[in-house]
DNA sequence: ATGCCTCAGCTCCTGAGA
């Protein structure tokens, strides 16, 4: 059973490629990120035909987050409980007996920043969220545009990007302390090509160069990490005339519909 | 290079992304 993450930078422009892409891809549950459109815009007739459910949460111009399903998803919900947010970011349900976080991580855009320190201040709201989440679901997949490097594996140039934006220790501290919760990265439990990202600038043929950064991830708890079969980061979409700059993520779970 | 490319918007430039 597979679960995806895929930020599509505009759903508008991208729906053609997801519903491509899902049909290629049948995945059990996609994520998307940054589908830029407010809730009455969302597309939720066409995935019903490609045969997802489908919950949104969506705004103008910035942000925007969506989970689809092959069978309905359970107790939704739509940001961090507890902590106040003008920006749509995260959406949560229950699918397969497995507790689904879809989440587009803040930017951060430079340290030093407000917008940094609302990063900041929005990861410790999320951790404590998905602490109380793992205890009351042992199953659970946290997924989608973190906005954060792992290690210098996850950067095709440390030495240019050192302490650089999603590459910064006090980043990286949060991601740990996700990790610390009882979380996985699902990735690197695979041998992997070295040099694989997620996300390639559309500057300076960035994606031909291989210039990226691994951002998209999927972290499953310590119940789903014995279940977990691969998981991959499907450069295809990225190919596409117009692309996402992000790759889709899929992790391949032994689940069943029943578990 | 305080840019490069792409997207959205009170659209012919600007802000933001990463």
């Amino acid at each position: 059973m597979k679960f995806a993450t895929w930020n599509v930078n505009s759903l508008t422009v991208r729906l053609p490629q997801v519903l491509d892409w899902l049909q290629a891809n049948p995945v059990e549950v996609l994520v998307l990120q940054e589908t830029k459109m407010t809730d009455d815009k969302f597309p939720a007739q066409a995935f019903q035909a490609a045969g997802y459910h489908a919950h949104w949460f969506g705004q103008k111009t910035y942000n925007g987050v969506a989970l689809l399903s092959r069978t309905p998803a359970a107790n939704v919900v739509k940001n961090i409980p507890g902590f106040a947010d003008d920006m749509a970011r995260v959406i949560c349900g229950t699918v397969a007996g497995t507790r689904v976080i879809g989440a587009y991580f803040p930017n951060g855009q430079a340290p030093g920043t407000d917008k940094f320190e609302y990063k900041m201040e929005w990861l410790k709201g999320l951790r404590a969220w998905v602490k109380q989440e793992l205890a009351q679901h042992p199953q659970l997949v946290l997924m989608g545009d973190y906005n954060i490097t792992f290690d210098d594996d996850d950067v095709w140039d440390p030495q240019g990007m050192r302490d650089q934006i999603h590459c910064t220790e006090e980043e990286r501290y949060h991601l740990r302390a996700l990790i610390a919760l009882g979380l996985h990265d699902s990735y690197r439990m695979f041998a992997q090509e070295p040099k694989s990202y997620s996300w390639w600038d559309y500057r300076d043929f960035a994606f031909r160069r291989n210039r990226g950064l691994r951002i998209d991830h999927v972290l499953i708890s310590n119940a789903l990490q014995p279940l977990a079969r691969n998981c991959v980061i499907d450069k295809a979409p990225r190919k596409n005339e117009r692309p996402s700059d992000h790759a889709p993520v899929v992790v391949d779970l032994e689940l069943t519909a029943a578990a």
